[in-house]
DNA sequence: GGTCAATGTTGACGGTGTAAACATTGGCCC
DNA sequence: GGGCCAATGTTTACACCGTCAACATTGACC
């Protein structure tokens, strides 16, 4: 059978996507053992291959785990932007909707954040453009120049916003406030009055 | 010699007070390693064990890293505590204060910070009272009773405040804003000027 | 059609977590 | 004081892990 499709792992020698297959093997091992738990020789297994083949295309156990972070950061990114342009009303419903984002995803992809958050890998390694700031940034500025935010460093605002949502996201992952998980309104419930809180003031 | 004190580490056969060494030796490298990167039986080494011994005080590398992770709580709280009570100018000085001292332990100890909040160890193996979150709910109810904050649930506005300081201790621990982390002064006026932000509040 | 670089495999090495069997010892009871 | 026992350390062993070096297979290009 010489004419595979190009996607498709094969019983050839050659995998033909291999990389990809074993990006996504790491993902579901990651899902299930959490970071730290996830061994290279597991992916390979999992994708069907030797021990040593990820080594043609991760010059690292440490390189994978970075490739994975880069593609999490990347999500995270598309899942703010998108509920953040989903919501017309303004700077401050869309605050809120790019931080239930946020922490819609840490919840449901705890692994991913831990990964890409708890010092598992060398940040040196991942990306920092695309970043979650950079889509605060742009609400804060916008509602600044509209006039809803105060006219102070934006860069500053835009912190706040971030450095709340974060550690929000990474205080209910670790299960260190009381939040039930599994209720989806709860949750933004949760999210949505912090970040009111945060956007009208905590003192008056 | 048969009378060795208590506490010391001695050549006999019998240690005296492995376990806290093993603790002490286990932090030693933490900070140097990084978690993850801590070898149970490197520990053993540094205490000058064979490479079971630690089996006789914890029953796993993760009970060690638990306790580990405990021990840095307590160091948290005993520092958030210490840094509120400092301060008689009221709950907003308070508040800040105990801020740059959440924040700054997380700078000077990024790696126990990682351990204790990076997945790293199961959290329900650490115990969750003298928490950060009761030093912050103090204060809160303090603001509250005296008028100087809002009053609403104290509960939900310790929450912003935690989450506030917590995400950014984590997003400066991890590099992922742009602070000069060597300066403490540039460090304590971020803390404030965020904090300052939560209290006064973002928009107008 | 032959060559070569890319890709995958086999085998090996030192390091790691952990369990089982064994050794040493201090403290307690007679 | 002497003997026993539980606590504490050690030795040995096993399976697994990350990584390297040597080798095999193959598709693509001249």
């Amino acid at each position: 059978m010489p004419d595979k499709p190009l996607n498709a792992a094969s019983d050839s020698y050659h995998h033909g996507d291999l990389g990809n297959a074993l990006l996504a093997a790491a993902e579901t091992l990651l899902h299930s053992h959490g970071p730290g738990g996830l061994s290279l020789r597991e992916v390979a297994r999992v994708a069907g291959v030797s021990h040593t083949a990820p080594y043609r295309h991760f010059s690292n156990k440490s390189a994978l785990l970075a490739a994975l972070a880069q593609r999490g950061l990347e999500r995270l990114h598309a899942a703010m932007s998108a509920a953040a342009a989903s919501v017309p009303h303004g700077p401050e419903q869309q605050l809120i909707a790019a931080g239930v984002a946020y922490v819609s995803f840490a919840v449901s992809q705890a692994e991913i954040m831990q990964l890409m958050f708890g010092g598992h890998v060398e940040q040196a390694q991942v990306g920092t453009d695309k970043d979650a700031f950079a889509v605060l940034l742009a609400i804060v500025e916008s509602g600044i120049t509209a006039g809803v935010f105060r006219a102070r460093d934006a860069g500053e605002l835009a912190q706040v916003a971030w450095s709340t949502m974060h550690g929000l996201a990474m205080l209910i992952t670790a299960n260190r406030l009381d939040v039930d998980v599994s209720d989806p309104a709860a949750l933004a419930g949760c999210v949505s009055s912090v970040a009111g809180n945060v956007i009208y003031g905590l003192s008056r």
